[in-house]
RNA sequence: GUGGCUGUAGCUCAGUUUGGUUAGAGCACCUGGUUGUGGCCCAGGUUGUCGCGGGUUCAAAUCCCGUCAGCCACCCCA
């Protein structure tokens, strides 16, 4: 019998945990530049969290929250991270020591779907949440923070699309419109779409269907029914991109699946993602802190898929440093416990430095030596014991030296 | 939740169409070629419940049924 991963997780190690740690760490240093401060929140809430922060007529809410806990105490492991930062606001009252509350987070989130591609039951967001301010210069922020981590990560193949969504008010006009436009046409749309009718009309705008592509094309845009505000705030954030030499894509019918958003919506995706395209996606709320209990406070954030960018990465080959590595080899058994004291010292020296505990040749001990790109191995037998030396052989040039065995850190660099 | 594809050595896979001795290859690993010297090369060696369970058959990796797992895709999202 054996015992797998579950279903939809994977161990990260080697190469791949590397690439992990560079994109958190990249990250963290771009926060810091952007004056966002780190939050840990758990990796379980209260069920009540989603329901009300992400709308429980969400699929995630519906569908695919692991839930555990009894009837008084339900809980879901988190399914995204919007939601527990904007808990901890309200939850610490940090409007009032501060005007604008600036925060960034990497976690995990769970969804219990069907794994594929970029898709995972267990993956790992790094997000930001920016609370306080209505102001479109929020909204160009915390675009020019994801933009800035691509940057640093050098990947380039991807493109940014931007929309605006309204608020409720004139989001309600837009719906019935478009309810009103689609009515006659159900019969030509997929399942899928006929299901989005009753369920979130929006989303039937961005079907993949070219059947259902077909029948969009004389939909009026969103664009149109933004009242005078709304669309006062969506031109200032464009203008602000295009100042701030933001390229993007202006989307009419880019919509997304959670209830928060309002007014500003964006996604990063890229073609070699696979069928998830969306590297990252976000957008601004003004609803969701006093949805959850809170003060009225407007926000605005992106969480991006740590595992979609390792997939944008993991054909790039990233430089592999040489080795600071000492191997100690013994000739014979007797030497064994000398060069474990050989060893020893050079590690107080911060050195990395390793041996072989399996008795072997001194040839099944270079090639390991060899194997695990050592920069010198120091040889031990009994010609260099008898006379209180060790040989050290460098691996690159192959260069052999005897020496003194308290010298050798003049020979180790 | 729905659909398609795939499960054979540690890894990548061939063999399945058309059932037939002892199931193969490359890589990796180990040993040797050098009394005590890596990479390259050469020689040799180790490794399998052919995913699992049942059925058909003289005979099953191969055909049939079931089941589990993985991948990819739909829905939706990161």
């Amino acid at each position: 019998m054996t015992i797998n991963v579950p279903r939809g997780t994977v161990d990260l190690f080697g190469k791949q945990l590397q690439l992990f740690n560079l994109i958190i760490n990249t990250a963290r240093d771009v926060m810091k530049v952007y004056c966002y401060d780190e939050i840990q929140t758990p990796i379980f809430e209260e069920y009540r969290l989603f329901e009300r922060g992400v709308g429980e007529t969400t699929d995630v809410v519906q569908k695919e929250m692991f839930i555990f806990g009894d009837d008084e105490n339900r809980y879901v492991l988190r399914p995204e991270l919007t939601a527990p930062v904007a808990r901890f606001i309200v939850e610490n009252t940090l409007n009032k020591q501060q005007d604008l509350i600036k925060l960034w987070y990497a976690g995990a989130a769970f969804r219990k779907e069907r794994p594929q591609k970029g898709r995972q039951r267990q993956f790992h967001q790094i997000g930001i949440e920016c609370v306080g301010a209505d102001s479109p210069g929020c909204d160009v922020e915390v675009i020019s923070v994801f933009e800035s981590i691509l940057q640093k990560l050098q990947i380039v193949t991807y493109k940014l699309y931007v929309n605006s969504i309204g608020c409720a008010n004139c989001r309600k006009d837009y719906r019935n419109k478009i309810k009103e436009y689609y009515l006659p046409k159900l019969n030509k749309l997929c399942k899928d779409c006929n299901n989005r009718y009753e369920r979130n009309v929006f989303r039937l705008l961005d079907c993949k269907v070219q059947s259902c592509r077909d029948e969009r094309t004389d939909t009026p845009p969103m664009k149109s029914f933004l009242c005078r505000q709304c669309a006062d705030f969506h031109k200032c954030v464009l203008d602000l991109l295009s100042k701030d030499g933001v390229k993007y894509i202006e989307d009419n019918f880019l919509f997304r699946g959670f209830d928060y958003y309002t007014r500003t919506v964006f996604e990063w995706r890229s073609s070699q993602l696979g069928a998830q395209s969306e590297i990252s996606g976000g957008g601004h709320y003004d609803n969701l802190l006093a949805d959850i209990g809170g003060d009225s406070l407007p926000g605005v954030g992106f969480a991006c898929g740590v595992e979609r960018l390792m997939i944008l990465l993991e054909n790039n080959n990233p430089l592999v440093p040489q080795k600071q590595l000492v191997y100690g080899i013994y000739v014979d058994e007797e030497q064994k416990d000398a060069i474990y004291s050989v060893i020893s010292s050079v590690r107080a020296k911060g050195i990395p430095a390793d041996m072989s505990f399996i008795t072997k040749s001194v040839k099944s001990q270079m090639r390991q030596a060899g194997k695990q790109n050592a920069k010198y191995v120091c040889i031990l037998g009994k010609d260099e014991a008898d006379v209180g030396k060790i040989k050290i052989k460098n691996m690159s040039t192959g260069e052999e030296k005897l020496v003194e065995q308290n010298k050798i850190f003049d020979f180790l660099q």
